[in-house]
RNA sequence: GGAGAGAUGGCCGAGUAGGCUGAAGGCGCUCGCCUGCUAAGCGAGUAACGGGUGAAAGUUCGUUCGAGGGUUCGAAUCCCUCUCUCUCCGCCA
């Protein structure tokens, strides 16, 4: 969420943010019904003084045993206009804060500009893509032919678009779940967490997928409640409404959770295989920093990313979303995108974002500096470390052999109880 | 799922025949004094949000005693709804 003072003090600028990532809001009505919203404040104010003083005056006529009728009589008419003030106040507060909480997020100034997908900059290229001396098939068929995936009974279970794995497909993806957990946990410092998978509407609120992308979550019926669609949004949540000290930031966790997503609206797309599923597993970080910091920090968080591909000898790149591709709570994004070879094609793997204050004004994250008595939200950021199942699937291509086995990363074999091939 | 108890400041804990309680007392913490050191002792301070004013420190007003609504001139205290926690019973990995 925007603060309404930002807005109003920096109008010109936050108008230019929006347009640049596409997002059509009237601002300047937002700011008539915030002029309202202060009218009413201040004479309401006015009245619960003189209410509160007349109040008193009662209490002591009273206890002089003193007629206190005739104020009483008059303060009822105070009373009732303060109701009817307190109303029209809670409606026009309620107004402003729909429409500020379906406001996206302003990019940063070193966001590039641009209206989709393929204004986004690229940023750097790692490892080289390899060259195979034989067509590489696609990881759903290697997947299939080695009897670790099956798609067509995952659909029987439940429907498209889930995964079912078996044997040491079954323990690879395990295998990476511990591995990125171990990696980040103790070289990178991330506090490990295993958050609830269902959340409240609140929580989806906080971290900016409510109101606006109902559509895109799974529903509990009956209850309130969503699956959860990345561990985003419980791990972000923890300290909903909590007033942090500046010593204990900045606070780092990673979470391995399965995400689940109901694309809905991409139907057709990548039909196939593991890399658009309603459920997957993927290993996320998130960061609770200072302001001044945040920058930084999305920087190493990318790094932390980065050094799991790298480990695992994947070639990758990553590429800076530009304004009109970012998310909605965004301020700004880097994606990092594995080599795929069976498609030919650097598809996305993690999502690295700096939130700034979007997500901590929304979940009333804040902290105290040392010595200072004001508080100030706090920002926050988060990216996959990895996506499991898209991960999986780049192991398969890029290491599959003419025979159609697939050897195991060195890096990963540890995990493996030493198998170091699946044929 | 059934029965009961509860929710007050960083923590513990007073406060229910409505008014002087934003909230006693204690603990913790911060600063100062004292003191070979430590401990003890003494003194002061110690919620958030919003409005006004101020360059700022501050100051002043309003709101907040789980959340929302109601009664009343006035609610932490009375009434209603909801949420959460605890205890017992049932069920259960």
């Amino acid at each position: 969420m925007l603060d309404i003072k930002n807005i109003r003090e920096n109008l010109s600028l936050i108008k230019k943010g929006l347009k640049n990532r596409n997002a059509d809001i009237n601002l300047d009505e937002i700011i008539l019904s915030d002029n309202k919203r202060k009218e009413i404040l201040f004479e309401l104010e006015d009245l619960r003084y003189k209410r509160n003083s007349v109040s008193d005056q009662i209490a002591e006529l009273k206890k002089a045993k003193a007629d206190a009728e005739k104020i009483i009589l008059e303060m009822r008419k105070v009373s009732a206009r303060i109701k009817t003030l307190e109303k029209d106040l809670s409606k026009i507060q309620s107004d402003i804060n729909q429409k500020l909480i379906l406001i996206p997020n302003i990019p940063h100034l070193s966001v590039p500009q641009g209206k989709s997908e393929a204004d986004n900059k690229l940023v750097k290229k790692e490892g080289e893509p390899k060259n195979f001396d034989f067509e590489p098939k696609a990881h759903w068929d290697i997947g299939e032919a080695l009897n670790i995936l099956d798609f067509e009974r995952a659909a029987k279970i439940t429907g498209a678009r889930f995964p079912l794995y078996y044997g040491a497909g079954a323990r690879l993806e395990r295998a990476l779940i511990n591995f990125m957990l171990d990696i980040h946990t103790i070289e990178h410092g991330y506090k490990e967490t295993l958050p609830p998978f269902i959340v409240n509407r609140n929580s989806m609120t906080a971290t900016g997928q409510l109101p606006k992308f109902e559509e895109d979550l799974f529903k509990i019926k009956g209850i309130d409640y969503f699956l959860i669609p990345t561990a985003e949004v419980p791990v972000t949540n923890i300290y909903g409404n909590e007033i942090l000290t500046e010593a204990e930031l900045p606070i780092l966790h990673t979470a391995y959770t399965p995400c689940f997503r109901s694309e809905a609206g991409s139907y057709g797309k990548d039909t196939k295989g593991l890399i658009r599923q309603h459920q997957f597993n993927k290993v996320e970080l998130v960061k609770f920093v200072k302001p001044e910091d945040s920058y930084n920090e999305l920087e190493t968080l990318l790094k932390n990313a980065e050094e799991i591909l790298k480990r695992l000898k994947l070639p990758y790149r990553v590429i800076t979303l530009c304004a009109g591709d970012l998310g909605f709570s965004a301020a700004k994004t880097y994606d990092i995108e594995v080599w795929l070879p069976a498609q030919g094609v650097y598809r996305e793997i993690s999502s690295c974002s700096n939130f700034e204050d979007f997500q901590a004004r929304r979940a009333n994250i804040r902290f105290k500096r040392e010595g200072k008595k004001k508080t100030q939200f706090i920002h926050t950021l988060n990216g996959s470390g990895l996506a499991v199942g898209r991960t999986f699937a780049a192991i398969l291509e890029n290491f599959q052999q003419p025979n159609g086995s697939v050897t195991i990363p060195d890096a990963l074999i540890p995990y493996m109880n030493g198998i170091d091939k699946i044929e």
